[in-house]
DNA sequence: CAGTGGTCTAGACCACTGG
DNA sequence: CAGTGGTCTAGACCACTGG
């Protein structure tokens, strides 16, 4: 029943255990209430209390584990527009790199354009999970001129990328470029990332630069909207 | 029941209209099918055909307007760190401003910090729904420096207020550092931006400064995840 | 008044996990 | 084997809108 000027019952639930949360600070991984425990203290069917719980793990307050139960969040990370291992460090958190694939091969347009290659020129392309100890963050997709890069598939990669470049190649990254947009997650990536099917995430897609202007890399990544805020700074134009 | 290795049935009649919407290029607002036309097609019952809407609602694809129907979605607009008058008159479109209210105060602790205030400081306060073409896109929450502006609160907010802060007050925007992350827009701002109840948002948190370094405007502005995405440009720090 | 989405019921079977 | 969340059914009444 709809009910005027009166909360859903749904809405009204997941008030209850949202107070619950922030008022008594529950520790992440606490335990909440189950499904069947919440219909029968509300006197509401199964579907209405799940509602409740579906629009708490919506807002980032809870998360599930089948067969375990439903559980009080952790809050987020702030990154800023660079290297995800230093982002990591800064914290004071142990970074990791796990890729998933890495293969030389012809540029999608849209990645040729990105970097400003030629028609024939190829990249190194890789996809890496990464984790602050040991915890999945993001699952970034980079591209590199193949012809700045020989032999860089070969190389450690299960760590910061830019190091290996300023390392192995002398290519330094000075600025970068990215846009940021709030996306559902599909569902390949929810399982690498642990998080539910159809998840919010933050799509950063980036264009990195030496200090020549050269584009070095260009990179999708995505990361879980729920452990990961941006940091940005920005020069303000003139007026027009 | 669960079908192993097979998508549930509310995930592949998503998938059949985000297909639908993409390969026969759907014009904005054009009607998608209701829920009881797609059980009755499906086969399933109208709990499982809602389940399916409301996923592609969460990726942004389709809109509910009840009790009109559900409809395809329109694209986002690309933002810049910058003046939101400035940024929608860029893309050729009539940015709009209403003040929703505007006061003196005394600074909460958070506010009081971020602009570096004394203690007995007070502050301009204003929240503005912002739109384009009449079509709502943030909500924005400011606060300035009450000694910075005397007389800002009656001054005309319905357009720029970097332009009334430079061209009344000869204080100039020049850099800002903010901070993007996914939210759920709550139900109050939902109604402002004619979004569904707990519907996905971009909060970005701003702290505006001149010339001189000095902390001219803190902000709090809730965008639409599903009109908005974020450019950014950034210098990489050198390796530790 | 027909049709829409919003909310809700009272069940059901499923895969999966840990004790 | 008890308990969890995931999926699903076949209904119901509601407020609201436009023709």
């Amino acid at each position: 029943m709809a009910r005027a000027s009166e909360s859903p019952r749904y809405v009204a639930i997941a008030a209850e255990i949202r107070d619950t949360i922030t008022n008594e600070r529950l520790d992440p991984h606490t335990p909440i209430a189950s499904e069947r425990d919440l219909s029968e203290r509300h006197g509401v069917s199964r579907m209405t209390a799940r509602h409740a719980l579906a629009l708490l793990e919506s807002e980032g307050f809870v998360y599930r584990r089948p067969p375990h139960g439903t559980f009080v969040s952790e809050p987020r990370v702030a990154f800023h527009i660079a290297s995800f291992s230093d982002e990591i460090s800064r914290l004071g958190r142990t970074p990791g790199a796990v890729v998933l694939w890495a293969e030389e091969r012809k540029p999608t347009r849209s990645v040729r354009e990105a970097l400003g290659l030629t028609a024939n020129a190829t990249v190194h392309a890789l996809q890496r999970l990464r984790s602050a100890d040991g915890e999945p963050i993001a699952i970034e997709t980079t591209y590199v001129p193949a012809a700045l890069t020989p032999g860089l598939l070969e190389q450690d990669l299960g760590g910061s990328l830019w190091a290996v470049l300023r390392e192995e190649y002398t290519v330094l990254a000075v600025s970068a470029t990215a846009s940021i947009q709030s996306v559902v997650i599909d569902d390949d990536a929810c399982k690498l990332l642990g998080v539910r099917s159809a998840s919010a995430g933050m799509l950063l897609t980036r264009r990195t630069y030496d200090a020549d202007g050269r584009a070095i890399e260009f990179a999708r990544d995505i990361y879980r909207a729920d452990r990961a805020s941006f940091e940005v700074e920005a020069l303000i134009p003139a007026p027009r």
